[in-house]
DNA sequence: GTGGTTGCAAAGACTTTGCATTGTT
DNA sequence: AACAATGCAAAGTCTTTGCAACCAC
C-alpha cells in the first residue's frame, strides 16, 4: 500500500526525478499543478492532445487551467521528457520519450495508430542524414495507409 | 516567346491539365484566381507556406485574398497536386508531388532543409505496413539533425 | 517575504466560413 | 441567367501572454 503511492513503476518514479532535477537546476518550483500534469502524463497513453491531458488532470484538479497543461507540456519537453508531434491537422500531440523509441503507422480513414519499430530503416536514416554532413538527432516518421477493419467496410460500401 | 507563354516546362503544363481536369470534372470553375495561385505554386521552391504564397500571388494580382489562398491550396491537394507539411510549428506548408518522390533532412538549428530519396526506406516501409494488415498509401518522413555549417558555430561558440 | 506560479481572460497566429458582389460558363 | 468564386470580415481553433492573486521556497 505504502510502496504503491510511491510511483506505478520504476521508470515513472525516474521521469518525476528527472522533471523535478529540471526545476531545480533552473530554480523553478514543484507545484501540484505540475505534479498533476506530470503524473497523467506519464500515466497516459501515447500521443495525447492537450484537450484529453486537461481534461484527465481536471478530474484529480478541476482548478486546473489550460495554460498551465501548456506551460507544463512546454517545461517536460524542454527537459526532454516529452515530445510532440503534429501529424495531419497541426493539433499537438505529446508522447513520453521511452529508452525504446517507435514510429506511427495511422490509418487515414479511421485515425488508428499502430506503433512500430524497424531496426533497418533507423539504420538507413543515420546513414543519409551522415553522407549530407549532418549530426543525426532525431526523426519523425508516419506511414500512412487504410488498415484492414477500413478495407473491409470500404469494400461493402465503396467510394462513387 | 509564344512557346514560353504557355508554361515553363512540359511538367508544369501537364500540372495545369491536370488541374483544369479537376475541376471541370467537378464542375468548377476556371478562374483568373486559381490560374495565378497555381501558377505561383507550380514554379515556387519546396515547401512554400501559405503566407509567401499569399505575397507572391498578390504581386501578380493585388486583389487576392487569404481565403481564395487557403480554397485554392485545399483544391489542389484534392486532386493530388499538392501536399501538405506541418513540420514541427503547427504552419501549413505545401509542396508539389512529383513524380519523384523525396524526404525532408532539416537542421534543427538553422531550419535549413535538405531533401533526399531512399528506395530502401521506402521498400522498408511499404513492408511494414503490410505485416500490419494496412494497405500503404503514404508516409511521411523528417530527419532532424546539425548541418555541417552549424556544427562548426557551435565549436566556435558552444553552448553553455 | 521574495519571486516564481496559477487561473482567467485577452490576445495571437493560423485557418475556415458567411455573405453580398463579381465572374464563368 | 444560373450558380460558383471572390474578398472581406467575422468566427473558429489552438496556443501564448498579461496580470492580480497565490503559493513554494
Amino acid at each position: 500500500m505504502a510502496r504503491q503511492a510511491v510511483a506505478k513503476s520504476d521508470l515513472t518514479a525516474e521521469r518525476f526525478r528527472m522533471f523535478q532535477e529540471h526545476l531545480r537546476r533552473l530554480g523553478l518550483k514543484w507545484t501540484s499543478q505540475r505534479d498533476d500534469v506530470a503524473k497523467v502524463f506519464f500515466a497516459a497513453k501515447r500521443h495525447i492532445s492537450v484537450e484529453e491531458l486537461y481534461r484527465e488532470v481536471k478530474k484529480v484538479n478541476p482548478r486546473i487551467g489550460y495554460a498551465t497543461v501548456y506551460r507544463t507540456m512546454k517545461l517536460l519537453k524542454e527537459c526532454g521528457l516529452a515530445s510532440e508531434s503534429h501529424f495531419l491537422n497541426g493539433e499537438a500531440r505529446y508522447e513520453s520519450t521511452e529508452g525504446h523509441h517507435h514510429d506511427h503507422l495511422i490509418c487515414v480513414q479511421c485515425g488508428k495508430i499502430v506503433e512500430f519499430e524497424e531496426q533497418r530503416i533507423e539504420r538507413l536514416q543515420a546513414q543519409v542524414a551522415r553522407k549530407a554532413g549532418f549530426l543525426f538527432t532525431g526523426h519523425r516518421m508516419e506511414l500512412y495507409g487504410i488498415c484492414a477493419a477500413c478495407q473491409k467496410l470500404d469494400r461493402r460500401a465503396p467510394r462513387s
